[in-house]
DNA sequence: GACCAGGCACATC
DNA sequence: GATGTGCATGGT
């Protein structure tokens, strides 16, 4: 709701974000179904390695459903083998493969077309497409307005005292949600940017002062 | 050689 | 419901 306390100091987190880093233009991608197959690969991941994977598919014209489907797991396992814990991942992508074609015919239009909570919760149904998977393809792949958290904001926002260090998933989706308007752009630069901000600055061991949030309501 | 990376399912208490 | 563990590569 605007006008709230958290919504002024998200704003202004994101203002700060956006002076110091600019547009993000994620998700790194050029189709909505690598966005969707780079959202289960980089699953506890550094990109670099999924950007790997996803190029040889790409390079060898097989990063489509058909081909990835029609494909023996243990095949798909050795082409994303840099991407890491390959032999999940594998089966994992099978898995939103048979649900793409049964619910979906493996069209974008009609997986678009679903409404945004049943959407959400059948994608959560699917074996290894839990929560910020989900909300990962729904809004950089089909441009729906669901917040996606991570790691990177959970860090970010404990460290700078806008959320308890023990708080769920959901608590922290809804207070980006119930706070900020629901526009998929904003969603998408804003998460993007807590991303950008946590690779360079909110490691675990962090890397102050030269983070541009340095000091910002006392971080640590 | 440690440490880290854009999670998730499953076992156990 | 909370907590612990396996999964694995590649860059710093």
């Amino acid at each position: 709701m605007a006008g709230s306390r958290m919504g002024d100091l998200l704003k202004e987190l994101y203002q700060k974000l956006w002076e110091a880093f600019g547009p993000q233009g994620w998700w790194p991608g050029e189709t909505p179904f690598e966005v969707m197959m780079g959202a289960i690969l980089t699953q506890n991941t550094n990109w670099r390695n999924v950007a790997q994977a996803l190029k040889a598919l790409k390079d060898a014209d097989l990063l489509n459903p058909r081909d990835l489907r029609e494909m023996p797991e243990a095949e798909l396992a050795r082409w994303i083998r840099p991407a890491g814990y390959f032999n999940v991942k594998a089966r994992r992508v099978k898995n939103f493969l048979d649900f793409f074609a049964r619910q979906f015919q493996d069209s974008l239009a009609e997986m678009a077309g679903a409404d945004l909570e049943s959407l959400r919760a059948a994608l959560l149904t699917v074996k290894g497409i839990g929560p910020e998977t989900a909300d990962s393809i729904l809004l950089y792949a089909l441009h729906r307005p669901t917040f996606v958290v991570d790691a990177y904001t959970h860090r970010i926002l404990s460290r700078h005292h806008l959320a308890p260090e023990a708080c769920s998933y959901e608590e922290l989706q809804s207070l980006f949600m119930e706070n900020l308007p629901p526009e998929v752009s904003l969603y998408q630069e804003f998460h993007a940017l807590l991303v950008r901000l946590g690779k360079e600055y909110c490691r675990p061991r962090p890397r102050c002062p030269a983070c541009p949030l340095h000091e910002w309501r006392s971080a640590g």
